[in-house]
DNA sequence: GTCTATAACCTGATAGAC
DNA sequence: GTCTATCAGGTTATAGAC
């Protein structure tokens, strides 16, 4: 081993790179000569590795998939909490990913708009089916027993990710329309208005 | 006048040709050869009349913009109807325009995501100004009367598009996902949810 | 105004030397 | 494994004939 890496850890280098660009460009406007020259090689390189750009996507979307989902998991079950209590913890989860990468939610969006097929793949090739199946349980666990108002589940998600999304989307026109805005401000104000929003769609005696 | 066009007519059919194809599929993935085929021309005839592809943009997303914004102006204006109903006419008056053209929220979004100077600009040049200003007005006199509750107009904003606009942005995902799910029977009980929030953010006593 | 021809460039992908 | 060289195809844009 004469160089700083082996192949496996230029493999992973390649795919943290191919990561960021594909988050911030989206699939269709990250080229490989991007990719390549952020790592510090040739094209030629990356074919070697994947042989395709698709091919390549597929083993990068999986791990953002991954970064995008799994924190909330233990929050949505601790049923001794209050819900107001976990719609709060789960908001933080998820602007805490925003924060770190604002591009996560319109990548997500943009590449699952273009090709729904990419993230039901991941989700059934990373086995996120029963993640998804226990959250879904529990929400209709506690819409049966009255603890939440009985709505449709795509409601609940519907409502939770165009509100929590809605600021990273519309990025840079807040601050040019309106100049004298600070996101952080903003976002102070606009995370209890999330889990008032929830709370009026799910709580019983709002 | 041998053929049944004439210059202005070539030039409108270019930009309803363009303005289809960019809508579906964005500025970056419609070529100028999309455009030419559609239209039935050659590629040098679009830049003979819009020069380049960017200003060919330009031309169209005003149209594109207009098509968007317009139906809203005399139905916040009629303050003799409750809030309830006006804020029903106008998602109904949105949903019309989505119905009609599914990719337009997601169109919208990626252009100003993109680049919100174009937006910026088409609304100077269109004079949409005092059109929003009118808007905005309106909504800060309901809320110094205490007809409204006092909330930054930004999360009017946020709340309206984010909560209208999601069923487009995951358009296939709902279908892919949970298989026996028909659009138009999900509208109808999403409709008065959305109602149902933006009370929820906007009326006193809810 | 509309055409053909072409320039200059970028893309993904592969072959073959080292 | 990594390089150079190259291919076939796509892109925007322009020059010049008609």
């Amino acid at each position: 081993m004469k160089t700083s890496h082996n192949s496996k850890d230029l493999e992973k280098e390649i795919i943290e790179n191919a990561k960021q660009l594909f988050i911030e460009k989206g699939f269709a406007e990250t080229s490989m000569s991007d990719i390549a020259a952020r790592t510090g090689i040739n094209r030629p390189v990356l074919h070697y590795y994947f042989r395709t750009k698709d091919k390549m996507f597929q083993a990068v979307f999986g791990s953002i998939v991954l970064s995008f989902v799994p924190q909330v998991q233990d929050i949505i079950l601790q049923k001794d909490l209050p819900f107001r209590e976990r719609a709060g913890k789960i908001i933080d989860a998820y602007y805490q990913t925003f924060i770190d990468n604002p591009c996560l939610p319109m990548f997500m969006i943009r590449e699952i708009y273009r090709d729904p097929g990419h993230l039901l793949a991941v989700i059934h090739e990373l086995q996120l089916e029963q993640y998804l199946h226990k959250i879904s349980e529990s929400l209709r666990e506690e819409m049966a027993a009255g603890l939440l108002k009985t709505v449709p589940l795509v409601f609940v998600f519907y409502t939770f990710y165009g509100l929590v999304a809605m600021p990273f989307l519309s990025r840079d026109l807040l601050p040019a329309a309106i100049p004298d805005t600070s996101f952080e401000a903003t976002f102070a104000l606009w995370r209890p208005h999330i889990i008032d929003q929830l709370e009026n769609l799910l709580y019983p005696q709002a």
